[in-house]
DNA sequence: TATTGTTATACTCTATAACTATA
DNA sequence: TATAGTTATAGAGTATAACAATA
């Protein structure tokens, strides 16, 4: 935010461009743009626990215990005991959820494409690849392994 | 956030990633990367009046009013009435202000170098070019008239 | 009357601590 | 004893509203 042109602030006023046309993207979901990435990761990493699911997304596991039990509260998910461990629940998109999620989706990849619109294809590959590596080198979650199965009941 | 590979998600970890490093290298001045900005937009801008520092730096005026006091208290701006309008008061860097601006900037340099130090620089270049073009498609002050005149007293 | 800046207050978001229920 | 999750509480950070001084 400082001298424009640097990093930090081109991040900051980036990051705010885009969550502007974001939040307006997946606004029915609770929780607006963190309840996406929620369901997200939900439909993501299937079974998932909500212990796992903080730790993806590097959302604290109060917060997430609110953002959930919204996303429940609306029925985009629901929320059982597990089978082999019943502290851990597992969430679990319902239909509802896919639907508002894939609705959530195509709106936010619009948007995406309407801020993106001028940028030259190179060049916004180069960003993916610039903002990926910066990404990776914060500490969000490099213990995450991969996805196993998933079939949703 | 949310799937790993989204704009957003990328953003923000980018910027958690930078931010950690960059709250540490202006650790010394008040209000951390903030109170950074705020010292950086005084010396870019000059005498520069309270509030138009916040449109610069899309900080509200009341959040403004704090982070000065906090950095007039520790020596490192002045704040005196205008010549011309005596409300709108004139903030500039002290001497001890330009040391620790310059001190910040010098650190940040080195962390910014070492967050980037694995991209190649062709990557680099269209980070920023594809950053510096969603940050101006924000409503960030696009109604920010270019410096004048700079000589501090 | 309108504007700069301050103060006090309220709100949002997030984290901390204490608790439960399972293991 | 340790862990998953919940609840209540406290803490940043930010914004809103009312005010003082000046224009």
């Amino acid at each position: 935010m400082a001298e424009r042109g640097d990093l930090g602030w081109l991040l900051g006023a980036s990051l705010r461009a885009y969550m502007e046309g974001a939040e307006r993207a997946v606004a029915p979901i609770p929780f607006g743009y963190k309840g996406y990435m929620v369901l997200s990761a939900v439909r993501r990493f299937c079974p998932g626990t909500q212990l796992e699911l903080g730790r993806r997304l590097a959302i604290d596991k109060t917060v997430m215990t609110h953002v959930i039990d919204a996303l429940e509260e609306a029925g985009l998910v629901t929320r059982r005991p597990g089978p082999a461990d019943r502290r851990a629940r597992r969430v679990a998109l319902t239909a509802a959820g896919e639907e508002a999620l894939q609705a959530a989706v195509e709106r936010l990849a619009a948007e995406e494409r309407r801020l993106l619109g001028g940028v030259p294809v190179a060049v916004r590959d180069q960003l993916v690849e610039g903002l990926t590596y910066l990404a990776e080198k914060g500490g969000s979650g490099p213990e995450c392994g991969e996805v196993s199965d998933c079939s949703v009941s």
